[in-house]
DNA sequence: TCGAAACATGTCAATAGTGACAGGTCGAAA
DNA sequence: TTTCGACCTGTCACTATTGACATGTTTCGA
């Protein structure tokens, strides 16, 4: 449960409305790092306003209201992102991980279509975030315009270091089931 | 929800009771890729069953019951991993990603005890996996005792990048503070 | 033989998140 | 001027998952 402090983290860098916020884990954020959709969000901000973390600065045109981070909430933030890492992510859920440990349960040449599978996307990915990666080069790395600049170099080296495991998955499938086949 | 793809996956490789099961999320699989406890375990085993993807084959000692998959079950495991990744994990919800983006909503001096703290723990998630990849290094890599060695290797790849990219963004950081103070 | 630990399965209330449904406002182009 | 698309917020039923609680069995070492 991260959403509140993902909410908080986009409010620290400049106040928006919920509108703005769903719009926001539509791009690269919802994409590489959090999804939620409007209706865990509007309720969310809700809950962060009840406990004084957010409030309410503006109301503007289509009863929008803009919420801002109180100093409540940016020290809630803060200790979050300084807290120890690795007491936290326990709920691990990650489909890409199952996947690999999965790999196991399926015959050698199976294994080897779904290997190659991953090597192309993981491809397409690289070159993706490559790109993001060039269209905010020039930005400073910290506030508002460097937003997820430092992420988007993060996934652009996991995806790398996917690909190369792609790779080098298949040559050792490879080597061993030749060698199996010259044993047998 | 990967949930019931990854029991077909652990009963593909080798049939085992709930219990069992349990046990297995508790370990690297748990621990890296996916989560889950024996109160959703049992429930979905139960699911299952009644779609024929897995069936009980024996029953053991206090009241235990032995799941195998069915052919059914093998057939959709095996086109859950063959099929095209990218259109899946849509449903993100990485925490550590997560982090990385809202960096940006810190001052630099707290981004770089973040980052500081992010480069320890990922430098000590390496020696782990390499713990690891070495206990099974005679491994097969396909089948039972193969299980999770790919996983395994690919940990410790991202784990190696993520902590590449730790040191890289505190050195980035540094310059940037450093020039913006010069400008100033 | 007694007790602890591991084995083995379950219920249930609470929380989190999704998708479908719903309703209204404003700006701009046709 | 009308209509279309973007803007903006919400409810609600359903599904997934968790943590607390509950219960009984078998094994093994002291």
């Amino acid at each position: 449960m991260s959403l509140p402090h993902a909410l908080l983290g986009l409010l620290a860098v400049e106040p928006a409305s919920g509108y703005a916020l769903t719009k926001a884990f539509e791009t690269d954020l919802g994409r590489y790092a959090w999804h939620a959709g409007h209706t865990s969000i509007y309720p969310e901000l809700g809950r962060l306003a009840e406990q004084g973390l957010v409030e309410v600065t503006a109301e503007g045109p289509r009863g929008s209201r803009t919420y801002a981070v109180t100093p409540a909430g940016r020290a809630e933030l803060r200790s979050w992102l300084l807290d120890d890492p690795a007491g936290h992510s326990r709920r691990v859920r990650n489909e890409q991980v199952l996947r690999m440990f999965l790999l196991s349960a399926l015959d050698p040449a199976d294994a080897r279509i779904a290997l190659a599978r991953i090597a192309e996307n993981t491809a397409a990915g690289v070159a993706e975030l490559r790109r993001v990666r060039t269209a905010h080069a020039d930005k400073p790395l910290i506030g508002r315009e460097g937003f997820g600049q430092l992420a988007a170099e993060y996934g652009l080296r996991q995806y790398q270091a996917a690909h190369d495991w792609a790779i080098w998955a298949m040559t050792q499938l490879d080597e061993n089931t030749e060698s199996v086949g010259l044993e047998r």
